[in-house]
Order: structure tokens, then sequence, then C-alpha cells
DNA sequence: ATACGAGTTGAAGTGCGCTCCAACTCAAGC
DNA sequence: GCTTGAGTTGGAGCGCACTTCAACTCGTAT
């Protein structure tokens, strides 16, 4: 798969996946003949992953460092497994925190509603 | 209320408290004989809300314009309760997205343990 | 009277996470 | 063989949301 191949798979640039590459999110795909990159079908799931850790709030810094964990193996098991089950906790918290919004949201928005219907009809 | 009153009953800095006056996040204050800023106690739940819109990915120019908008009155309620009903939709789908994430979390974490387990007793 | 802590201002600086640019090479189609 | 489009690099630039700085004024305690 081409560059611009797997920025149209996963919704990223072709910019931010060098730059992913860059920072060691990504590993240094294969090169073809002519020195482009040359990526496996495998990349997606890793960048389909990362972009789940994206949207639920955990750190570049992060993320590089899981990143660095996986590419050494089976020795780093256990401390992945610790740096996901922190980020479930961090999960859970923004969970509770939008669900209280969400509470709030609702409230606010039915009173608008009220206040809205009275000054209609006057 | 002074400035520091505010930043401790609110967790937010003094700096950060007058940044916002300076975007039009919050309303300016009158000041005291010294030319200190003397807050009235309602601006703490004012505060306390938009600190959820932030928490609950609201951006900064938009919590400007709602903040512009309540400054305006009564008039404002509909173009307000709009905001408010938009935001709570991506806040909906920030839900998907943690409970979506939470449940890879859980498998992933399970599978890491029982990888784990069988290293051991290699 | 003096020292100290808390406050004031405008402007510059910071850190994150990309995003864009210049200058280039290469491959494929007409 | 020339154009077009996709790729390459290193480095600069950007937008957001603060954060820090320098230089200053006040009010209170000793």
């Amino acid at each position: 798969m081409r560059i611009s191949e797997v920025a149209a798979a996963t919704g990223l640039s072709v910019d931010t996946l060098r730059f992913y590459e860059k920072i060691g999110l990504i590993d240094s795909p294969p090169r073809d003949d002519a020195g482009r990159r040359d990526y496996g079908e495998e990349v997606l799931g890793w960048i389909r992953f990362i972009t789940q850790l994206n949207a639920t709030g955990m750190k570049q810094a992060d993320r590089v460092r899981y990143a660095r964990l996986r590419a050494q193996g089976d020795s780093t098991l256990a401390a992945r497994r610790e740096m996901l089950e922190a980020h479930r906790d961090v999960m859970r918290a923004q969970m509770v925190t939008l669900q209280d919004t969400l509470i709030l949201m609702d409230q606010k928005v039915n009173f608008y509603r009220e206040l809205e219907g009275k000054m209609d009809h006057v």
C-alpha cells in the first residue's frame, strides 16, 4: 500500500502519517524501488487503534511510549497492559464527566425551552 | 471576592482568569478602590459551567460565542439553546467512542493477561 | 518607614499536534 | 521526450489554550 492509500483508508493525512512515523508512532515501512513507502495491511489496524486512543484523550507522548513498548515485543506485555488499564480509568472518569454534563445540558435546554415558550405569548 | 479567591474556589489559575476575561469568556468584574478585581459570587457558577463545557470538548471560540450571547440577554435564548443542543450531540458521540474503546481496552487487557499467564509457566 | 505579598498591565513565550512549504526525484501516460 | 501527479526530505509555520515575564502599584503587618 502506498502512503496515499493508507491516508484514504484511515482518514489521516499523508503529512500526518509521515509525522507519526517521525515521532515513532508508526514503524518505518519498507520502501519500493523508487524509495516510496510500501505499507503492509497490518498498519491499518494499528492506526485504527492509535486513532481510538487519540480520540479518547491519550496524549501523544503516551501513545509514543506505548508504540515503543509494542515494538520491543512480548517482554513489555505487562507494561502495556498497565498503560491500557490506566487509560481505561481516565476514560471512565471522562464518561462520568460527560454523563454529568449531559444531564446539565438537558436541564438547561428544557429550561430555555420553557422560557422561550413564556416569551412567545407575552 | 478577589482574584486569588476565585482561583482557589474554581481551580483555575489567576492568569487563566485574567486571560478568560480578556477573551470575553468572563465579564469584567468591578474594581475596588485600589483597582483590583472584585468578583461577585455568581461568577463561580458561570466558571463551573464553562469548565464543564471545556472538559467535554467545547472549543474556546464556541465558549466565547456562548458567553457573548449570554451577555446579550433573553433575545439570544434560542441561539444559546441551539448551541447547547449541538454540543449535546457532540457529547453523545464522544460517549459512543468512549464506550467502544472501553470494550476494546477490556478485551486487550484480558488478552494481555492471558498471554502473561502463558509466559509465566513456560 | 519598610518590607512583603497580592494585585495590575501588555507583550512575549510555551507545548502540543499537526500542517505546509520548497526543492527535489520518479513513473506512467500521451 | 514531456507533462503530470505522486512521492521524498528537512525545516518552518500555525492554531489553540494558556503561561510567563517585566515592570509596576497597593495594602497590611512589623
